[in-house]
Formats: C-alpha cells, sequence, structure tokens
DNA sequence: CTGAAAGCGCTTACAG
DNA sequence: CTGAAAGCGCTTACAG
C-alpha cells in the first residue's frame, strides 16, 4: 500500500510536512503544495484510517445503533437510517451500523474500542437500557426517541401529544362524534415505546375535552392478525365515524379491510394515520396522515451529534430534547360524517 | 482511557504477555491468565481498534455499500442489510454503510484507507461502475445481483430466469392462456438492473413454448402512477386472466386496484408476484409469490466474504457465481381460471 | 513460559 | 516555510 512515506518521497519532502500540506494546518508554499498534491495523485494516496485515529483519537465514524425488532415496523426504520447516513456523509462522517440484539453489550464495544466519535441510537425506549452505557462512554451520543431520562444525551422526537391532538382535532371539527383509535402492539409498550402511551393520552384528553367518544385500542403489527383485528374493531363500534391509526400496519392493512366491508374512505369512514410521506406513496396509501418525519429526525440527530463531537459548541453547553411538530398531510380521506 | 499498559501494569505482567493471553496466540500459564483476565475486567479494558487495525492490518469490519435509488423499493433493502449485519456479527465483523451516490469513489476511498476488510456491493447493476474499483482493490469483495462480468467477486443472485419460467409453468399448468407481465420501471434496467429481462425473457420463453399469450409490460415504482398503470393494463388485456408482478409496489397496489374493479383474487384472475415472505406479511399481500430472499442473500455473500478474507480457502481459490431457485409460496391467489 | 523492542502509518509539538 | 522526532496503542518476531 502508498503510505505517507511514500508520497514524501515522491513530492522530496518530509512525512510532516506532506501531512500539513494535506491538512492545510500550516502555511505551505505553492511551490511544494504542487508537488505534493501531484505526487499524492499520481500515487493514489489516501490515508490509512487506523494511523490516522490513532493519531488523532478520531475516527470520522459515527456509530449507529439500530434494533431490527421482529414486531416493529422494518420500513420505517430504513427511512431512520438513511436519514441518518445521508447527513453523516454531508458531514464527513462514515456510518458505522450496528444491529446487534444486545444493545448495551455492542455499545460498549463500539465507544471503547474508539471505533466512533460518537453514536446515534434508534428506537429509543422508555427506560432504554442502552442509556446507562451511553451516558458511561466518552463519546456523545444522540437519540432517536424520548426517554424518561435525558440527561447527558441530546433527544429529537416526533410530538406524539400534539400528534393525537391534531388527530381528534381534526375529526371533531368536521363533526365526527365517535371515534375508534388503533395503536401499535402491545409488545412495543411492554418493550417501553411511551411514544404509544403519549399519542393515546393525548388523544383521550382531547376527544374528552370536546365530549367526543374515543375508543382506543392495541393493533398487531402485521397479517392476517391485524386484518382480523380491524374488522373486530370496526363490528364493536358500528357507529363510530373516524378512525385513527397510530400503526403502520394497520394502514397498510386497511384498504384490503375496507373493501371487504364494502366501505371507503371518506364516505362511510374518516380515516387519519401517522406515517411517513414516503410510507404512503410507496404503499399505495390513500389516507390522511400526521407526517412522522424519519428521515428528517435522523439528520436532525447527526447534525446536533456532529456538533457536540467537534466541540463547536462550549464544552458542555446544554443538552437539547426536540420535538418535531407533526403536520397532516391531507389525502382526502377525512370528510364531516354520513347523517345516519 | 484504560490501554493495554495500564492492564499490563495491574496484572504485574508486560504488554505483550496480556496481548497473548487475549489473543491465546501462545501458551500463558494458568496463574498470568488469572491476573490478567481479572485486570482487564476490573479496567473495563477493551482493545483500541484503530491501533489493533494498524498493528494487524485488519480492521474488522465490513464495508456494505448499498444505494438508495428513489424509484427502487426500499423495504426489500432493509431486509438484505439486515441479513448482512446480521451474519457480519455472527462472524465477528462490524459494519461500515455507506450509501453514497457516488458508489465508486466511496468504495475507492473506503478500501483504499483500509477501513475494511472486506466489501458487500448492494444493488449491483449489470456494468456497474463500483467493478472496476472493487477489483482494483487490495480487499476481496462479494455482490448481491448478477453483472455482466463476474470475474474476480464472488456473486449471488436470485435466479431470476428460473422464476420467469416457474411464474408462467404455474399458471399455464393450471389452464390460463393469457397472461400479464408487469416488471419495475424502465429506469430501474437502463440502469442496469438486468434481471428485469432476466425474468421477463425467461418468462416470455416458456410462454411461447407453451403456446400462451404473455403481454410484457413496464410499471412504475410508486403511487398513484403504478395503480392507474395496472388499471391500464387490466383495461387493454381484457382476456387475461393471469397476472405476475416482477414489481413490489405492483404488488403493494394490486388489492385496491382490484377493490376498485370488483375483482377478486384468484376468482377473477390468477396473480403470482415476486417478492419476500416478510413483505407479504409486513403488507397484507395475499398473493401467491416468488420468494426474492434477501436476507438470504445476504447472508450469503457476507459468509463467503469472510471466508476469503480468512483466507479460509486457497489464496485464489476460484469465484464463485451462485443463484439461489425461487420458491413458490403458495397464498392462494391462484386457481384454474374462469371459463368466459 | 515471559519480556524488551521494533514497527504498523499517521499527526503534531518542538526546533530551526 | 520546512524537518526530525516523539507518540498514539496495539501485535509479533526475536531472545531468553
Amino acid at each position: 500500500m502508498v503510505t505517507i512515506g511514500d508520497v514524501a518521497r515522491a513530492a522530496g519532502v518530509s512525512r510532516s510536512t506532506v501531512s500539513y500540506a494535506l491538512s492545510g494546518k500550516r502555511a505551505i508554499s505553492d511551490e511544494v503544495r504542487a508537488r505534493v498534491e501531484r505526487a499524492v495523485r499520481e500515487l493514489g494516496y489516501t490515508p490509512n484510517a487506523g494511523a490516522r485515529a490513532l493519531a488523532t483519537s478520531q475516527s470520522k465514524v459515527i456509530g449507529l445503533l439500530a434494533q431490527f425488532l421482529p414486531d416493529e415496523f422494518a420500513p420505517a426504520m430504513l427511512q431512520y437510517i438513511q436519514g441518518v447516513t445521508d447527513s453523516a456523509r454531508d458531514a464527513g462522517y462514515d456510518i458505522l451500523l450496528s444491529s446487534d440484539p444486545n444493545g448495551p453489550q455492542a455499545l460498549k464495544r463500539i465507544t471503547d474500542s474508539r471505533m466512533v466519535d460518537g453514536v446515534v441510537l434508534l428506537n429509543v425506549a422508555e427506560d432504554d437500557d442502552r442509556l446507562p452505557v451511553l451516558r458511561a462512554a466518552p463519546q456523545p451520543g444522540a437519540l432517536v426517541g424520548l426517554p424518561a431520562d435525558c440527561t447527558g444525551v441530546d433527544v429529537f422526537d416526533l410530538d406524539f401529544e400534539e400528534a393525537g391532538r391534531v388527530m381528534v382535532e381534526h375529526l371533531a371539527s368536521l363533526g365526527h362524534r365517535e371515534l375508534i383509535l388503533v395503536s401499535q402492539p402491545e409488545h412495543v409498550i411492554e418493550r417501553g415505546g411511551a411514544y404509544v402511551w403519549r399519542l393515546q393520552n393525548a388523544a383521550l384528553e382531547a376527544a374528552a375535552a370536546r365530549g367526543l367518544a374515543l375508543h382506543a385500542a392495541f393493533g398487531s403489527s402485521g397479517q392476517p392478525e391485524i386484518g382480523r383485528r380491524l374488522h373486530a374493531l370496526l363490528d364493536a363500534h358500528p357507529d363510530a365515524t373516524g378512525l385513527l391509526l397510530n400503526n403502520e400496519a394497520a394502514a397498510a392493512a386497511l384498504p384490503t379491510v375496507l373493501h371487504e366491508r364494502h366501505l371507503s374512505a371518506p364516505g362511510d369512514l374518516s380515516v387519519v394515520g401517522r406515517y411517513s410521506d414516503e410510507f404512503a406513496r410507496t404503499f399505495s396509501l390513500p389516507f390522511s396522515s400526521i407526517e412522522s418525519a424519519p428521515d428528517r429526525l435522523g439528520r436532525m440527530a447527526v447534525r446536533q451529534l456532529v456538533r457536540r463531537i467537534e466541540k463547536q459548541e462550549p464544552e458542555s453547553a446544554p443538552h437539547v430534547v426536540r420535538f418535531v411538530s407533526p403536520e397532516l398531510a391531507d389525502r382526502g380521506s377525512t370528510a364531516p360524517p354520513r347523517r345516519t
């Protein structure tokens, strides 16, 4: 392999001069710089990442701790990953992707070995067992998802409370009086997916404040269960005129369910989901929905993380907890309820 | 940070002894080993990855070159990624994920800098511009997807030709005489997605051999275009009784299209897709399909790559091109055609 | 069975 | 404006 020594020899300068010429960290005469650049080009020199990391204590790599949980919704995950990798690249960082089911152990190894300069955690649970490890690590961390305790980390999440309110108020203002809310499976909550509660409780409160009936239920995360569940809920609440979905699988299954019941939205039922626009387009989902903005959240997390890594902020600038406000993408699946 | 020197001091031995005790590369007395292990545990020592990589010329990292193309189907991508990361972890490797739109440049940087010991390429095109870079790199590479020229790399792909034949023959044997095949968008082909041709040509041949009419068409990769396209195709070929889908978005859109046309499968139309079982479950797709096995392909690629990296095979063992044979998952969406 | 030392390829004070 | 040298934290021949 070609090393900095080869470049130095070819350019007729010292290795340190090559290093400085490349980093720009001290003034170099135009002539020498040109010779170095030429040698770099001709030899095809790329610095050895391990050597550089060892010398600088900086790897220029960000760790991305994802968990591919069987009962959580995979496609959304890719969008988070995409937001993170894209913005990391823009900032000059590579991504080390871990999907180890043993999150704390993987995180400890990755941070202790100094493979990464910082870490983004996806799928953060209310009481996430990776957080103690992250707080003990020397590198900064950014989370996508809101834990109970946010000390020592930067946190980014959709404002699920506001999302619940927006969903309910949108249908209330159209005149609906009885709604069904289908949430994620109970496993997700048990695992600490507090966002399910956050949306549901806010929706219940908003419904109570407006005098609406809101039937809150859990749904599973795949077929055929979720389809049966939707049928059962529609059977159980025949007078409900609005359906709120905080469950991507339910949204994906709903067109078929409506077909089977000979119903259509918004004629027979107004529907509001909570998922990304990308998801809606790819899966032909014709329902209005709260944009869950996974790519945007991933980008926000990386940008803040990079700011910390590069200490653009004072050493221990206060950590942030930032919520993306929900926006309703209107796809025409809501209308005033049919008079009964 | 705690270094091997700290461990050595705590255990009262030399740094080399610590290294050997940890690697097992030479005999160590039980007593010394115990002292070392204790010190490692108490100090929480993890070797510095950069230093180790520099000393051994091995990073224990595999590069994963994915491309998040806007008109290709995202959810399938996550399954490839999952197969790759999971099997890499099993083999003791971490994953460096690159989604750089400039694939050749990213690949060159990652390999030249010795960040990775080997590379897996996803989304491989017929004439993939990353291949020259990969062949010139000192690390081995494994591909998911079949390029025109396979020299110097290990290649894994679904047997799309056989898939086309299986689809046609399955419907032929049920008595269908006129079929429609919806492929990926033309962009995908122009970009070098030769698998589209491979499946289509084999299907056309099989149809010709059996005396069937097969209307081959392209479809777009998202809504609402793909829905309109399906309607148009069904309008144009009213006598077709079988529908073959080599296009995930089309499969996702079809339930709604059938609903809108008051058709059902297999009563009015027999349908066979080509996608993964995971995809079918998540998106409530009730159609029989050829299993595309993304996770399996990812695993195969990594296993072969690791074998090369670790030279378990003779230095330049012949490179492999391995096809996964298509299996038809029966979800009950095919039947003999309705008599007209 | 163990240790002292060289070397991996960089960066960065230190000197001039 | 440039160079010689130390040092980052490992591994591994070399010696005993």
